[in-house]
Order: structure tokens, then sequence, then C-alpha cells
DNA sequence: GGCTATTTGCAAATGATTTGCATTTGCGTT
DNA sequence: AACGCAAATGCAAATCATTTGCAAATAGCC
């Protein structure tokens, strides 16, 4: 048994666990997020469901997007100047670096940082409930 | 003469100089957001300007808004959740803290996260273009 | 296998922002 | 000070991502 697939059982059980039913859009849904590394916008999610099963609709897309969101499974990244695009979620957080060229997501995660906006929060005297840390770039060129 | 009127001044010298038609909607415009320190949407500003000429559009609001960005006057900030807030381009860079109860916006600016940034985005082989960081929170309780 | 609350697909609604178009206006030129 | 015309405006309609109402389909318990 693979990682991915060990990986989107323990979503399916943690999910009917919590009283969710499990669908066939649903489950068709789980596979494509839980077998990706990429960050797909609800549109490309359809897309790669349709081939699955092609009656899938958008609608339920973005239903289910917003349920695993609510269950935590999923999250949800509205970067500069498109549309919502989403991951699974993962051990351990992490920030994210977007090719501006490509759209490429680069994925990044610096403890420092990270500390310096709790101690930043802090000082202002506030609780860090989440942050967003998006760095915009284009590949560098070698001259 | 107050800084608030040296500085719409200025805007309307420096965009005079790149051609940019002074018009009333946009001299009403100008002077609202050079002349505040928070981070009000369209529709706001769209509120505002009404007050000093009630025939101004929300359009022309949207529309001056993207010409003034497109001239650097002013910023654009997509936070969570909401319409695009806007502020003045001040002397320095400085990132945000948003009250998830109040919306209010706390400016905060960290030079060795500035660094750490660039740091991270050379490893990674790029150059950073620009970047959005964001903490989202709630007012500490003290108990 | 049947029962019922939940979920789905579809189409229409929504909210923010943009755009087409006829009319008005800024501003360099008489 | 009036003139001419490209640029800007107001209004309504369009757009884009996302949400929602509703009738039909279905998951999961008996
Ligand atoms: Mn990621
Ligand atoms: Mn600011
Ligand atoms: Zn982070
Ligand atoms: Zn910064």
């Amino acid at each position: 048994m693979t990682t991915e697939q060990k990986q989107k059982v323990d979503y399916e059980a943690e999910l009917r666990r919590a009283g969710v039913r499990i669908t066939r859009p649903r489950r068709i849904i789980l596979e494509i997020i839980s077998g990706t590394e990429d960050h797909p916008d609800a549109y490309e999610i359809f897309r790669r469901a349709t081939v699955v099963d092609a009656s899938i609709s958008l609608s339920t897309v973005y239903r289910t997007m917003k349920l695993l969101e609510e269950h935590g499974a999923i999250q949800r990244h509205a970067f500069a100047g498109g549309p919502s695009r989403f991951e699974h979620v993962g051990e351990e957080h992490h920030d994210h670096l977007i090719d501006v060229e490509t759209g490429d997501v680069i994925e990044f995660r610096s403890d420092k940082i990270e500390k310096l906006q709790d101690e930043i929060a802090r000082e202002l005297g506030y609780d860090i409930l989440h942050h967003r840390l998006e760095l915009y770039g284009r590949k560098r060129r070698k001259n």
C-alpha cells in the first residue's frame, strides 16, 4: 500500500468518524487532493474529477472544498490575482513562494520567521490565529 | 500649510507630470486617500467622496484606484475574506496585522523578517518582486 | 431492500470589480 | 475667453469566482 493510498483512507475514516457521509463525488475529490502535491484551484479539481466521473458538478467541488476546509482536511490559499487554490493539510506548516511567470508554487518554512511573527504579535498585544506569508518572484537569471 | 495639504499637492503635481488629467473626482479621491491613515475599501472611499460631491460614481472610484496603483501612488491590499483595501504609499514599507474581530489594521515592520525573506528567495533561486505578510489575530485577553 | 435526511446537479443569485457607450470635461490651442 | 477633441465620467450591463434554492438522487441505518 502506497503512502498516498494510506493517506486517502485516513481522510475517509476521519471524516466518517466526524459524521460526514462519504459520497461518490466526495471520494473522488478526496482522492484528487490527497494524491497531489500541487495547489489546484476549484476548476482544476473539477476538471480532474470529471475524468473519473463526468457527472460531477463544479458546485459540488466548491461545496466539498468548504466542507473539507471546515474539517481541517485542506487549506485554502487566496494567492494574489487568482481564484482560491487548495492543498491537503500535511504534517507541518509552510509558506509559499509564487513564481509570477508560471504560477508555480514553491513551499518553504522558516522557523525564524515564524518565531519573529509571534514576537511581533505579542508586542502588539495580539494572539495570532493564522497568518499569510507569500513571496512573489521570478526565477533569477544568471548573468 | 499642513503636512496633509503638502502631500496632496505633491500627488497632484506628480500625476500631472506623468500626463494624468486632474479631474474633479480624481482630486477628491486623492484628497481622501492622502488624508487618511486607515485602509478603506473602494466602497468606503466612494462613501467619503460622495460627501464632497454626490455625483461621483463607484466606477470612477475603482478606475481611479487602478490608475493610482499603476502610478505607484497607492497600494492595494487583498486581506482575507473582504474587498480590496487601499492606502497611500508612504516612505517605508510595512506589513499588517489584522484584528479579525474589528477589522482594524495595525502596521508593523520587521527588518529581520524582510532580510530573511530575501535569503529564502535567493536560496530558492528567485528574486522577490513583492510579498505579502499578514498576521490575523485577536486582542490578547489578560487573565 | 426500504426509509429519510443529506447531498447533488442545475440554474439562477450574489458580491466585487470591470467595461461599453453616450455624454461631459480638462486643458492645450487659438 | 471661447474652441476642439481626446480622455474621463456616470450609468447600466457584463464578468468572474463563488454560493444558493430546489427538485431529484443517494448514503447509511433499520
Ligand atoms: Mn503548500
Ligand atoms: Mn498599511
Ligand atoms: Zn508561516
Ligand atoms: Zn514586508
